[in-house]
RNA sequence: GGAGAGGUGCUCGAGUGGUUGAAGAGGCACGCCUGGAAAGCGUGUAUACCCCUAAAGGGUAUCGAGAGUUCGAAUCUCUUCCUCUCCGCCA
């Protein structure tokens, strides 16, 4: 969330950027000054009585060392309605801070300066793209059709086993999947990021602090008996690693890399978006993580999305990199770019990896700071982004090598998979 | 799951109602000393919020978390979370 330091300091300003963000800021964010302020008049007033109320009882204390039981009874006197005001006050700075919170969790990241005005996906910048378009042969089949004729994705046994979304990936397409993960994180490895085998399950404080929670409620599995929930990424674990953690400067930037395995309900989801590896309740993931001093985070996500570049022209398939607007970009997010590969026999274009900077909205939720190097402590930023997300790959390169032979494996994960055709 | 022990600052560790943000040791930082280093000596070493600010300074809270008793709680009571040991179960 954004601090309240600087929404105070700069109050016409975050309202006119949410608006970019096509977020009305206008009344939550004077309300929220005007809380801040009713914050700090009580906090006052509380110290106040609770520093005379120390000083009462050292007397007190002090009196009764010297046998002076009268006075002391009668200092105790005055104690009385100075606890009454205390609790009052305390009560009244503890409902304050309350509200406060709830205000701020509703309110979304600011975006950047270069993030595109706009409102929905058709508005986002086509940054820069790149691969070849392949030229499919006769009679060339979207993924979830090869899937049946080489028998490598059972649907439907996943519908028996656990519901839609839950698709049974066999033989040659489950190598594939494990192949890509390795094939992710040594490529990780190899840019310097630390590989993390994260918990896939999470308690409520760790999803708040990447939030998920409140607003995304509905998106994550919850297991009620234990109030814990299933990952919709690694980045939830692997960020709140850094949860009330003050680093010191020398030791940024962090950089973290894990697979996991990702779990969302995607309620409300249905038709095209949904068919075959499109969109799913499990998918596996690499994904990559860095905390930054806050001078240096937009130079990492310049890094971290070339990174991710790389790996897409590795797999040789077509791609395009979007730099998202406002009103298609994250809650969380600054400024946000998307990979997308183009997914020949569906003809369109499959997101397959977003990577943000969240400046200090996360590391806020977190208290994730940093010790610098003038002693003092500061919010870092965090950002991550997927590297990458493997079920829409395999969707593009099922189907974009699909050949009268069989489905051709590109030469990079050869090495990975073992084999170089599908048939 | 059953029985017991315990959670204190960067670390170790003292502290069972009174001026304790917290002894002592270690670590770290700075200074002195030295040709240089070590040793030695000295100083400093949390976070958040508030007041005042040019700086300095001051106040409040925090000894796993939450609630309570008390004029006063790291110290007493309750709840809860976590860790360790033994038993049980088990990949």
């Amino acid at each position: 969330m954004l601090t309240l330091k600087y929404i105070t300091e700069n109050t016409q300003d975050v309202i006119q950027r949410l608006s970019k963000k096509h977020f009305d800021g206008e009344s939550i964010i004077n309300e929220v000054v005007a809380l801040d302020n009713l914050r700090k008049s009580t906090q006052m007033l509380l110290d106040n009585s609770s520093a005379e109320m120390n000083n009462l009882s050292k007397e007190i204390g002090v009196l009764f060392k010297q046998g002076k039981q009268a006075e002391a009874a009668a200092a105790k006197e005055k104690t009385t309605h100075l606890k009454e005001s205390i609790k009052a006050y305390d009560e009244q700075l503890t409902d304050i801070e309350q509200k406060l919170t709830n205000l701020l969790v509703q309110v979304p990241n600011l975006p950047h300066a270069s993030v595109p005005a706009g409102k929905h996906a058709e508005d986002n910048l086509i940054e820069r793209a790149g691969g070849k378009m392949p030229l499919l042969p006769q009679g060339a089949m979207p993924h979830w059709d090869l899937a049946k004729k080489y028998d490598l994705i059972d649907f439907e046994l996943g519908v028996k086993i656990s519901g839609a979304g839950f698709p049974v990936y066999k033989g040659k397409c489950a190598r594939l999947q494990r192949a890509l993960i390795n094939f992710f994180l040594d490529n990780a490895r190899e840019a310097g990021y630390l590989e993390i085998q994260p918990p896939y399950v999470v308690n409520a404080a760790s999803g708040y602090g990447t939030g998920q929670l409140p607003d995304k409620e509905g998106q994550m599995y919850h297991c009620q008996i234990d109030d814990l929930y299933l990952i919709p990424t690694a980045e939830v674990p692997v960020t709140n690693i850094y949860r009330d953690v003050i680093l010191n400067e020398n030791d940024l930037p962090i950089k973290n890399t894990a697979y996991s395995a990702c779990f969302r309900r995607e309620a409300g989801s249905y038709g095209k978006d949904v068919r075959g590896l499109n969109r799913l309740h499990q998918f596996d993931k690499v994904e990559i993580v860095q905390i930054q001093h806050p001078d240096k985070s937009y130079d990492t996500l310049t890094e971290m999305v070339a990174y991710v570049q790389t790996l897409v022209e590795k797999l040789e398939l077509p791609w395009r990199i979007l730099r998202l607007c406002a009103g298609d970009m994250s809650f969380t997010s600054a400024l946000t770019f998307d990979f997308e590969v183009y997914s020949a026999a569906q003809e369109r274009w499959l997101e397959v990896s977003s990577v943000s900077n969240f400046e200090s909205y996360q590391a806020n939720r977190l208290k994730c700071r940093f010790k610098g190097n003038d002693k003092k402590t500061q919010l870092a930023h965090t950002l991550n982004g997927s590297a990458m997300a493997l079920p829409r790959i395999v969707a593009a390169l099922l189907e974009n090598n699909q050949t009268p032979e069989g489905i051709r494996i590109p030469a990079a994960l050869i090495p990975y998979t073992g084999f170089d055709l599908i048939d």
